[in-house]
DNA sequence: TATGAATGAGCATTCATTCAT
DNA sequence: CATGAATGAATGCTCATTCAT
């Protein structure tokens, strides 16, 4: 049945559009700054329609978001696929979090937006959490090889890991200001350095 | 004029009860998720009050902000008077950091908001920014000095300061999970060792 | 042409098809707690199908209770047929009314509806007057003849008529409380010795 | 504090113009087929004010039910006190009924409209059923009074009311066709009759 | 100084209906 | 015949803000 599988493809790109055209409208002002409205506008699309794809307008959100966790952890899946060895592996997030940044600023700010309002908050966390823990998991387990391993030193590694996502998450701190992929390349290079080697110059213990 | 000065008295204490009913509902209900009608009932007083001393919705969240920010730096720099070293003063950023997400969470949940709406992110920042700066400024000097004095390594300074901001921040990504002041306290030290040290193994254990 | 016969009896059975899943839905929801989509699915068919048989939402709507109305009458007409006595076919009335609420609960809330929505019932009654004035009118003979042979007081006919009909549409009322066939028909039974005998226990006229 | 009555006086004035205005606007148009718009615009007020003073729609139908009802039985009650019979008591009900249909036809119409949407009905009944009871139980004494003094026949006493009742709400059914307060009257008075003396001529049980 | 009342502007969502296939 | 997809038009409801008192 080449016809339904073309409708498929239809319907897929149909929603593509919509979640792009969300997406850029939901970055420029803010999911309580955009309505379905102007999102069916920028989609050239009947504001009804919207709604034939979407149940509503967190559905809309959620969508958005699942599909941009899902590409962010997906590129570092295969960077680490041609990776030499676990410290390579570790320096790919960031680096992979610079261009993802770079290229998909928008995804950053959304992210975001969620975390700081309760009410998506809970109801994404809910939704999200599945996915968001198993590509997290992944890398947990990385950090933990790499502990066992002697290359990383033995703190909690979950500690571990979450500070280094705070690092990667700052990438995207002040992406209005250097959004362009040079510069956040650097700064990832920068974070992998003192992440791994620390910022202090002498050798001593400093606690 | 004693009465005037009652007056005044007053008056602050009327304006830090709204902010205090504000930043309560801001936070469990985000900004958008709270309406003035509710602050209004939470501070025990009539809608038209909140008007008479704030001037917007978004005066008031800046206004609390300002307050927040304000608080922050200034008990960084009351650490800093009894600090014994630059090394100890960049540790007790993230140690402020730490006791400061814990007692008020609230704040950092708001700022982080302010942060992903494009609306009032661009209205706050041309308020804010210059508090922001100058309180950042002073940040930025203690990372220069400690680099001059062959402290810390001559990464690009600001650079520098906006990893190890990063970091602090980060502190406030998991509020919810472990909002107790130990174990905040505990992270932020681990932060600072591995902001300071690296995580990475090499030769000698640098704990 | 058997093949006629055998597409419009296919025709007829589509169209019973959905008036019964309409119905089921429009009783249980009311007029306008239903969707076009919702009985749509209750039947099994697309929405757009329901357009192929029948014009509009109101036009469906329509088509039921004119098949109620129908039926119901049908069947008071196959009741006398073999009554014996005028008085006897009078009672039949409230007994058939008692089996078609026990029945068909669906068709009376419907018609209830249509009665208390003005622009349903404007249109409504363009449509289904001359079926419902020809259906009243031969009760109205009825009545009629029974006062010209003086078994019912010379009362003028059609008011007689009316306080009847609103005594067996009465039976409707608590439909959702006693909808069992045997409690209607206890109190059809109860009706009809009233409106005959009177509630009255001493003989005088108390007017 | 005669500032505070005033100002609880205009608040009364307000909902009941508010009342009377939805009142008119669903009688005419139906429930559903009027919108809060429509309302306010009745009212002569902004639509904001309508959820200032009611909290939905629902609600405001509610309230006005509420009303009729109460202005229903009170109307009633204040005839029976200066009754001199239970009979005259019996009689009142369905006087006062076509009184009332005739002033307020809205009323009716209205009642019927909830009757039949099911969604309404379930919300309007647990909100409205302990009213409607407490003013049918002294209905329900009435007739019990009347059948233990030997003046009504010893049929079950709530069949009676309903029975009764049915007639009475009939009266509303065709209230388009003759809303004229006498063509009501008269129709109660033959009510009255019939329920009482019954429909048949001759004297002997017809059952 | 304090506020109850009023409202304009806006928004998410629904739904009957159409039409190309 | 049947229907999935698309949408214009409505509508209930919220809320920041104002203003008379």
């Amino acid at each position: 049945m080449p016809i339904a599988e073309r409708k498929e493809r239809e319907r897929r790109a149909r929603i593509q559009l919509i979640r792009n055209a969300a997406l850029k409208t939901f970055a420029e002002n803010g999911y309580h700054g955009t309505s379905m409205e102007r999102i069916a506008e920028n989609a050239e699309l009947g504001k009804a329609t919207l709604y034939y794809y979407f149940k509503s307008k967190d559905e809309l959100l959620l969508s958005i978001l699942e599909d941009g966790i899902r590409e962010f952890f997906d590129r570092i899946e295969r960077e680490w696929e041609t990776s030499e060895s676990l410290l390579e592996q570790i320096q790919q997030i960031a680096l992979v979090g610079a261009h993802f940044f770079a290229a998909y600023p928008n995804y950053f700010k959304l992210y975001y937006y969620l975390t700081a309002h309760p009410a998506l908050n809970r109801k994404a966390m809910r939704q999200l959490q599945p996915l968001i823990q198993e590509k997290t998991r992944r890398v947990q387990e990385l950090f933990l090889q790499a502990q066992q391993r002697g290359v990383l030193k033995p703190y909690p590694t979950d500690q571990l890991v979450e500070i280094f996502g705070a690092l990667v998450m700052g990438l995207g701190q002040f992406l209005d200001r250097d959004a362009d992929a040079r510069g956040l390349r650097e700064k990832a290079q920068l974070i992998n350095q003192i992440f791994l080697n620390g910022a202090l110059m002498q050798k001593e213990d400093n606690r």
